[in-house]
DNA sequence: TTCTTCATGTAATTAGTTACATGATTGA
DNA sequence: TCAATCATGTAACTAATTACATGAAGAA
């Protein structure tokens, strides 16, 4: 009887997937590349060894099929998981925590040339446009009522739009970034702000 | 002479803060709290950890002061060092990477209650508005030309904008939805999607 | 003079990733 | 029938966090 380790944020997205239907672990990575990656994204091994620690504290429950000689494993969640599930959408959850690297090098430009500024909001724009992208896929499905799991529907419209917003802004952000740079001197240490954009800034920051 | 690790985002993370000036480890934590910590979140103790790496790398001396009985160090990026951080600048960064617990309990909030997921959005909304409120002093500080390095104002203009405009598109989505999750039912299982919510969410992916 | 907070670090632990191995399936 | 990709996992490693220890400075 191993003492099971304590269960994380991880744990909890994994297990609200099983509230959803039984999968795989591979079903899982697919759920993963899908719609889980873009709110908490895990590395595939991840979904292979995070089910056991639900089976370990009766959250969830393995079933071991056959596909030829070899085995898989299919997890459902347990009446106990969905009690842990409940209980945990009453703590209070972290906010939003974001790592950018490329924001880090824009904010950092004067160490390099003004073409590898543009260069890396050029990233981050296409970036936006490609997960945009998948994004008004799923939401054209929802649209016509062909999306996937109808009965989260009135869940994923708000994660939805949240996607929507947050790639929106991104895109925006690049762009007017992208015609700022532009006009800086070849040096970037030369560079100065424009004081409108300044004002601009302290405009949108007051509500 | 140990083979040193490689060099993550961290690690120019903290030598780009190491070009702008030379800090201590304790100092380098402040800037966490008051600035990087915003797109490249790090504990304090990296901060201990991280700049022996570069100095194992020679990308930074450290040099040690006393403090009382006590000794601190106070490390410097060397000319190997500003060549390292020009050479990341020119390698293409990750793009957003998001981690958000909130959006995750809000997305399965199926499995609570209707009050629970008005709970976390009023979190999510507290937690805009209070980052925001630190950002618009900041920006303020820029406007009057009294923000700390001012050499570097056209670099934190451009970062100064990305997180006002993040801020506020949090805080416009938490309020969007909490007034859809208002209208649910007592129990969130039966709640359905507003077409007019899906067509808005359609036409703001639509770009 | 004692308590609290500031400041400087190290040690222990863990959450997560990358790399690897290999069987099953599909299609050229 | 061979190669490529899908699918299922484990092992090794590492980046990062939390916990701990303790001296210095300031305030009550």
């Amino acid at each position: 009887m191993s003492r099971a380790a304590r269960l994380t944020t991880t744990s909890y997205a994994i297990l609200s997937l099983l509230a959803v239907q039984p999968w795989s672990s591979y079903e899982l990575t697919q759920q993963m590349d899908r719609s889980l990656g873009r709110i908490w994204p895990r590395a595939a091994s991840k979904l292979y060894e995070e089910p056991k620690k639900l089976v370990d504290h009766g959250l969830a429950r393995g079933r071991t099929e056959s596909v030829g000689a070899r085995e898989r494993t299919v997890y459902s969640i347990s009446a106990k998981g969905r009690r842990a599930l409940s209980g945990w959408l009453t703590e209070p959850g972290e906010g939003p925590v974001l790592s950018f690297e490329q924001l880090l090098q824009v904010g950092f430009a004067e160490h390099g040339t003004r073409a590898d500024a543009l260069a890396t909001l050029a990233a981050t724009r296409a970036w936006a446009q490609e997960r945009n992208a998948g994004n008004l896929a799923a939401a054209l499905a929802y649209q016509s009522g062909e999306g996937p799991f109808q009965q989260r529907a009135a869940q994923n419209v708000l994660t939805g739009r949240f996607l929507t917003d947050y790639y929106r802004m991104v895109a925006e952000w690049a762009d007017w970034a992208t015609a700022v740079v532009q006009q800086w001197p070849d040096d970037p240490r030369q560079a100065a702000p424009d004081q409108d954009d300044v004002d601009e800034t302290v405009r949108r920051a007051s509500w």
